[in-house]
RNA sequence: GCCCCCGUGGCGGAAUUGGUAGACGCGCUCGACUCAAAAUCGAGUUCCGCAAGGAGUGCCGGUUCGACUCCGGCCGGGGGCACCA
């Protein structure tokens, strides 16, 4: 017997045991429950890195646990393979872009399997695969049709350094999330999927998804963000020329009855309306109950009524101008002055026909929320109190926290807290809150206004000029216009030869692929040449996995039978975009009538980054670990930060593998951190992880050299068995809350126990059970032991051992003393022991009796099985 | 600015519904084995104190027989959103 787990040998072994057996295939007979386990699929930008290796470890604890608890486990793996990094490489590396990404697929892929990953490979894909694409392709067709895309122009958020147009949330800080080039604003045309129609039920769902952490829900409700409040209508006193009584805003009551979509969902204003004539317009808000306290009415530059009013006035148009070159980024957006033109018109007031007020356009209006525009309340606005201080307009408090501060003027900030209406003629005295319900009752009954919701949520803009993605599948034709592909003919293929050598979309430059006939007239068109967003990629992944035949995107029965997805598990940066698009594309789905389920990931962990250790020398250039080591000269030790490139703080985990094997690779990422928090890689804690795995199979190795024989019959160690079996229920539990550091101290704890019990049955049976709990985590070793135990087959399809209710309860049990709530003394009672009789007990210790110096206790306090307070 | 989370030894972190704070690991100290080292094993390790004892979960206060846990107010760190009316 070998006196050391050799992984360098072993660790290969079992896995080429495994990929030979199938050990790890998702059977999906019924013949045991499922569980669906799923970690988020990687980007193959490369090479595997160590926070990958930590998502996997934890997924692969929970299906191999699973699997041992009796359940067919679906763990699928497969890549998110379109995207920018692979046009990047291929302009600056000059290689295709396909050919890159499968080369690191490859090389991942392999990477991964060192790891010993309970995964089910034959089920694995790549979003670039025709067979995936081609799919999502029919899919987007059958949206399509159910009217959930449109095409709009709009303005986009332009990436000049990529050359394309980025979703509202891949713009960070006005920069581009991946190139971070400051954004510019373009006009293009731009597929949109309705996910605002599905606004409402996105943020109920929240609601029900009690297996997700607090913070991701809390993140996409913000996210959604419903506002209630009141739209109502502002007429102007002097309509403008050429007026007939149209009204603007009014043609979106007719969307829905009380709610209205974004605007941003309609088509651009036809600039023919400044003929038609205005005679009002809509504004939103959630305060109607400061409607008395209002001093201006604004709208936004981009708000028909500023288009058609700038067209005979110069000076607005150069003002509308203006307001839109003005930079997007955070500091300046903080910084930006509040800046407006008086048009010179005048609005009146709703509920008084001779109050008119002054209307602006202003440049913090933003027209793709509510309506695009807005009226003034200074005193319970900071924006408005800014803008009207600016301006000379007036400030009237009409909310009082108290009647003594009802005509206390407003400083330099708002107030927005709660108090009584004042100043404000019929709403005065009342609160505030129930003013809002006053106006509301009264806009509606009079006919100027309905209470509504409005969305912070957009439409999702899913169209990219990149090269490296799923081609739309949508020709244009010069007389029909955009027209669907026909089913026969997908999917779409993605060229393979194409330039690269101009940036932008090099599918445009295509001498052949983009002309195509039309499928309506059968005269000539030209393909649509954006690509999908990599998110449509990653919103029907799992779906996939679950059921992939060559025919369709996925089987109805065979999927509904697998999801919901029952544990996710990834990086908490997904926590909105991913995760909210996965969300209402399985809506959409179900709507459609494809697929009856709602939610596709019933359980969502989202686990912490692994960090290290980042070094520089004198000149303040990074060096790695290895560098710093050996370097000559000072070296600085920075902070511990997420691992990254830049930084050159990166760890290789292939080295690592190789030189401790993966069982210890995958040890060290389960201790000591909680998975929700980030891990400080370090040399000294992979180090430890590799004596814990040899300390175990120490343990087997000298039951086996003893043989098994000797452990027969009942267990003799009472005490030894009372903690296997509190770690048997204790493991469980903690592996299934995802809490593997507290499952790894509950190992460490029965190893302790175990070298020092003296040897018994009860011990030889208690090695077996160690290797057992162990198994999800160190599987090679586990699989060792088990042979060296002379156990048959395989310890990943052993069972999982079962904790005996009888064990897990103590006899004895140590009960707290205090005197006045501070420890004096403990002791030793039987289990359910009287309250009388641990008052005793407690009144008869020296301790006890030494504190109170004579006195009689007050009082006594018995907590049965925990503690007795004595009350001086 | 708004919203949310977190502050426990030298370090990572444990602690059911309020009930023995510091489990478990890392590191460190001492000892054993060894010519020596590595590995391994044993003992110890919140702080002050020789001890008895005292103090202690960011700070201040409160509720309670009893507070890491609940409440209020500060201080510090982290995250999300970005003029959202």
């Amino acid at each position: 017997m070998a006196a050391r787990f050799n992984p360098l040998e072993a660790d290969a072994r079992w896995q080429q045991v495994w990929e030979e057996q199938g050990t790890f295939h998702a059977s999906g007979d019924g013949a045991r429950p499922r569980a669906y386990i799923l970690e988020m699929f990687p980007y193959p930008s490369g090479r595997i890195h160590i926070g990958h290796v930590r998502n996997y470890v934890m997924g692969d604890v929970l299906a191999r646990y699973k699997r041992m608890n009796g359940f067919d486990v679906l763990h699928p793996m497969g890549w998110d393979a379109f995207g920018m990094p692979a046009e990047n490489a291929a302009m600056e590396k000059k290689v295709h872009p396909g050919d890159w990404t499968r080369s690191n697929i490859d090389t991942m892929r392999a990477q991964l399997k060192l790891l010993g990953f309970a995964i089910d490979w034959t089920r694995e894909f790549a979003t670039c695969d025709p067979s995936y694409y081609g799919h999502e392709q029919a899919l987007f067709l059958d949206l399509y049709e159910a009217g959930l895309v449109y095409r709009k122009q709009s303005e986009v958020n332009w990436d000049p350094v990529d050359m394309t147009v980025l979703a509202n949330e891949q713009v960070i800080d006005g920069r581009g999330w991946r190139s971070g080039a400051l954004v510019e604003r373009r006009k293009l045309s731009q597929w949109f999927l309705k996910i605002t129609d599905f606004a409402e039920d996105l943020l109920d769902g929240l609601g029900r998804l009690d297996q997700w952490p607090d913070k991701v829900r809390l993140m996409q409700e913000n996210w959604i963000g419903r506002s209630r409040g009141l739209r109502f209508t502002f007429r102007l006193d002097t309509p403008l020329p050429g007026s007939e009584g149209l009204g603007v805003g009014s043609e979106r009551s007719e969307l829905s009855d009380s709610e209205f979509r974004q605007p941003s969902a309609e088509p651009t204003p036809d600039p023919s309306l400044a003929g038609r004539g205005i005679e009002s317009f809509e504004v939103f808000t959630t305060r109607p109950d400061t409607i008395f306290g209002a001093s201006f009415a604004a709208i936004s530059p981009d708000h028909p009524i500023a288009t058609a009013l700038a067209e005979g006035n110069e000076a607005l148009a150069a003002f509308i101008a203006e307001c839109k070159q003005g930079g997007t980024t955070a500091a300046e957006l903080e910084t930006a002055e509040k800046k407006g033109f008086d048009t010179g018109i005048r609005v009146i007031h709703p509920l008084d026909p001779d109050w008119t007020l002054p209307l602006y356009v202003a440049n913090f209006v933003l027209m793709d929320y509510g309506t695009g525009a807005i009226f003034g309340c200074p005193a319970h606005d900071q924006r408005d109190l800014d803008f009207a201080r600016k301006y000379g307009l007036s400030v009237t408090r009409v909310v009082a926290p108290s009647p003594e501060e009802a005509e206390e003027p407003i400083g330099d900030e708002a107030y927005t807290g709660p108090g009584r209406l004042v100043n404000s003629r019929f709403l005065d005295g009342l609160a505030a809150e129930d003013g809002v319900r006053e106006v509301i009752a009264r806009a509606e009954a009079e006919g100027w206004g309905e209470g509504t919701t409005v969305w912070r949520l957009r439409d999702w803009g899913v169209s990219r000029q990149r090269y490296w993605g799923t081609p739309i599948p949508i020709v244009h034709c010069e007389s029909c216009g955009p027209v669907a592909v026909p089913r026969g003919e997908l999917p779409v293929v993605l060229p393979e030869d194409i330039d690269f050598e101009t940036p932008g979309n090099p599918l445009d430059r295509h001498p052949t692929w983009t002309r195509a006939g039309c499928p309506g007239c059968g005269g000539t068109a030209r393909r649509e040449t954006d690509t999908l967003d990599t998110f449509v990629d990653s919103s029907w992944y799992f779906i996939r996995f679950a059921s992939q035949p060559a025919d369709a995107p996925f089987d109805r029965a065979e999927a509904e039978r697998w999801l919901p997805v029952d544990q996710y598990i990834g990086g908490v940066e997904h926590a909105i975009l991913h995760l909210l698009y996965a969300r209402f594309w399985t809506r959409a789905l179900q709507r459609i009538g494809k697929l009856d389920v709602e939610e596709p990931f019933r359980g969502l962990f989202t686990q912490g980054m692994v960090t290290h250790a980042t070094f520089q020398d004198a000149a303040g250039r990074w060096l790695t670990p290895d560098e710093a080591e050996s370097h000559e000269g000072p070296v600085t030790r920075g902070r511990v930060e997420k691992m990254s490139k830049s930084k050159r703080n990166t760890v290789d985990p292939e080295p690592i593998v190789d030189q401790y094997g993966a069982d210890a690779v995958r040890w060290f990422m389960l201790s000591d951190s909680p998975p929700e928090r980030d891990l400080e890689w370090s040399e000294a804690g992979i180090q430890g992880s590799w004596r814990f795995v040899q300390r175990i199979w120490r343990l087997a190795a000298e039951e086996a050299e003893r043989g098994s024989s000797t452990w027969l019959g009942d267990g003799d160690d009472v005490g030894l068995e009372r903690k296997v079996h509190r770690a048997i229920a204790a493991v469980g539990a903690n592996i299934e809350a995802l809490a593997f550091n507290k499952a790894v101290a509950n190992l460490y704890e029965l190893t302790n126990a175990l070298e020092k019990a003296p040897t018994s049955p009860s011990r030889s049976k208690a090695v077996e059970t160690l290797i057992r709990l162990a198994a999800p985590m160190v599987p090679h070793l586990a699989e060792e032991a088990w042979v060296a135990l002379g156990r048959e087959g395989l310890i990943a399809d052993a069972d999982w051992p079962t904790a005996d209710p009888a064990l897990l309860v103590e006899e004895e049990v140590t009960i707290a003393v205090q005197v006045n709530g501070k420890l004096r003394d403990t002791l030793t009672a039987p289990k359910g022991a009287s309250r009388e009789m641990l008052e005793e007990m407690a009144l008869a210790s020296d301790k006890v009796a030494r504190v109170l110096d004579g006195q009689p206790p007050r009082k006594v306090i018995v907590v049965p099985d925990r503690l007795v307070n004595v009350v001086a």
